[in-house]
DNA sequence: CTCCAGGGGTTCC
DNA sequence: GGAACCCATGGA
């Protein structure tokens, strides 16, 4: 008898996380509820994540093995590296904190790959939850590289850069069209570069993605938080001021799902910085 | 029909 | 700096 080495799905314990909250909380927009759980992409890679009490489990559409290169991926993308409930407790000695944590403490922020990240908030600005979903879908479909199980890749800069605002019309994006040109051709031609905004200090990245047209202050926190897993040092009353004029200018939702998890995600961030 | 959704650009002052 | 207005699109 020959053992099975091959491993057609990956599992691991989630250390509190809520699989679904994570995913659909608005920190992400790659990806889909299915029959069979929740299909997503990030980068090359595609998977089926399901959630069975603290079990986190990844399978790949068409059942294929996972390689050791893409268990590495799909841990950092969870951040199963970190120590979440530890965090947590600590982040509960203050106040605001404490409000963020308990909303729904089974959000993860996940680090999810630049360029992607960048486009999927330029999508975001005057828009909601469902419709950057689905633009993000026909992104992905329309211009990605197909990754099999009917699943496309989040397309490449290089893909984008040469287009004109019209050929995006089937996203259905409106004026953000000649946006997501603009970010492709800076990242392209290397005038926006990952790796120079990652060594960059957070203050001068946050410029720098700025240079972007329709990356404002609100995109470019959400991209520092989620695409580059890097965030401004400032005080904590001026991080909160901004995180709560962000998100919510009119005062704090009562029941609006997802919002409770991005102030989470945006305290979160800072808290590791800042309270490490 | 009007309003607005996890903004940002432009054009004023 | 801040305020008004516009920008496409689709759902309530």
């Amino acid at each position: 008898m020959i053992e099975e080495t091959t491993k057609n799905s990956m599992q691991f314990d989630g250390g509190g996380m809520n699989l679904k909250a994570t995913l659909f909380c608005g920190q992400s927009f790659s990806w889909q509820r299915t029959e069979d759980g929740f299909a997503g992409t990030a980068g090359n890679h595609c998977v089926v994540a399901r959630q069975n009490g603290s079990t986190i489990c990844l399978s790949h559409p068409g059942g294929a093995p996972f390689t050791d290169k893409e268990e590495r991926f799909w841990h950092t993308y969870f951040a199963m590296d970190l120590d979440y409930p530890a965090l947590q407790q600590r982040f509960c000695a203050n106040k605001n904190l404490r409000a963020c944590v308990m909303a729904e403490p089974g959000i993860r922020v996940l680090r999810q790959p630049f360029f992607e990240t960048l486009l999927a908030f330029i999508i975001s600005q005057n828009n909601h939850i469902p419709r950057i979903a689905a633009i993000v879908q026909r992104l992905k479909t329309g211009f990605g590289a197909p990754l099999g199980g009917g699943q496309f890749a989040f397309p490449l800069p290089e893909a984008l850069a040469p287009l004109e605002p019209e050929d995006l019309a089937e996203l259905q994006a409106g004026y953000r069209a000649k946006y997501l040109i603009d970010a492709a051709q800076k990242v392209a031609l290397g005038q926006v570069n990952e790796g120079e905004l990652r060594a960059m200090l957070p203050e001068d990245a946050r410029k720098k993605l700025c240079t972007i047209l329709g990356v404002g202050s609100k995109v470019a926190d959400c991209v520092l938080l989620f695409g580059l897993g890097q965030w401004q040092t400032a005080p904590m009353d001026v991080w909160m001021k901004r995180a709560m004029t962000h998100l919510f200018p009119g005062g704090m939702p009562k029941e609006t799902e997802g919002f409770e998890g991005i102030a989470q995600q945006y305290i979160f961030h800072w808290a590791r910085q800042n309270l490490a």
